[in-house]
DNA sequence: ATGAAATATTTACAGTGGAAATAATTATCG
DNA sequence: CGATAATTATTTCCACTGTAAATATTTCAT
């Protein structure tokens, strides 16, 4: 249907050369004439399929999202226990965010992105769902869940982006130290204040 | 000591404007050249006094980490009962972060600024500090006190990131839904993994 | 006062994203 | 098939960015 035209399928071309020059040189040292360049484009040719350099920032978070859900399903067993149902996508969502770091920053920057476009909205809830379906193994029918999902999210994001920040270390083989379990237990070590 | 050069005190003078285009335009819309002329210099007099412009992103941030923990302390009173130890100034931390959301933002990207910098890393762990007492405050001699400091810091720094990006939303008066106090408990509604 | 050091400006350069006009290719339809 | 329209890509230009080098100015030390 939308083939062999001058390039063939230029939209995908640049994101999938975004996403590598994105890993190689980072947001900052991100730009369009490079990304077009190493497709073997003119640095103006995106225009005819982003909104302008956001446009291509937004396009490049969506299919973060999309490849994090992947990620996400791809770590859960339909037949876990209660435990792992939590743990397993959890360590799925850092697996993701720690080997592509700078596009997870990039799809949680509303600064970058356009937040109001369709399909970015539509991939970023999709992952958001999963996690709420996380917390609602934790939240168990009782209290807030609003506030069960929050703090969840909360918890799993701020470790994922200290860790990719180099603030929070990894262990010498690459892992991270705690998983999502761990840092839950971590905050109620003696339950002091009944 | 340092009066009446050319300027006066042209670096102190280049980090006030910068704070000012900080929250008015954003990381992404700063230049060093919009500082400068906002000053009334060149816009090459500040290479006499930062490292190029991440030196000047870097001095930000610094004086960020030093207005946060000023915040944090203020907000904590000697005399709190052990849960307002935790809750006060973790507050604190919350009404910094919303308030210079931009700047806040700066200082936790290890990709803008310069974390090798002397003056940076002693504001920044003068900071830390004083969440490590808060995570003392709720780990209380037992359980792992790195694993606490961390699921704390992760928490909190989420709730920030995720607020300030407009993810998690605010009430209608414009403060935190909930607070840090809640967002712990929220994590244990039932205790359902004994 | 005179030379040295610190500070600020001027000028130039290689990048960036974006707009407008032009050219090339493909699709549509008589 | 042939002619027109729509899509796609290039060229050219502009304002803006950070940085470097040479120059000018001011302050400090002796």
């Amino acid at each position: 249907m939308k083939k062999n035209y001058h390039h063939g399928d230029l939209k995908r071309a640049l994101i999938d050369a975004g996403l590598v020059e994105l890993e190689e040189s980072g947001v900052e040292g991100l730009s369009m004439r490079k990304i077009a360049s190493r497709v073997g484009v003119s640095h103006t040719a995106p225009k005819n399929h982003f909104d302008g350099f956001r446009g291509l920032l937004t396009a490049l978070a969506t299919r973060g999202f999309e490849m994090q859900v992947a990620a996400m399903l791809h770590a859960t067993a339909p037949s876990d226990e209660i435990p792992d149902r939590v743990g397993r996508p959890g360590n799925g969502y850092f697996a993701f965010a720690l080997e592509h770091p700078e596009l997870y920053k990039l799809m949680f920057s509303r600064t970058l992105t356009d937040g109001t476009d369709e399909e970015l909205r539509r991939a970023s809830q999709a992952s958001y769902d999963i996690l709420r379906g996380i917390a609602a193994e934790l939240s168990d029918q009782q209290g807030d869940h609003r506030l069960t999902e929050w703090a969840l999210w909360s918890l799993v994001h701020g470790y994922a982006i200290l860790m990719i920040e180099g603030e929070i270390p990894r262990s010498e083989n690459g892992d991270v130290i705690y998983d999502v379990r761990d840092l839950i237990a971590g905050l109620h070590p003696t339950r002091s204040a009944h």
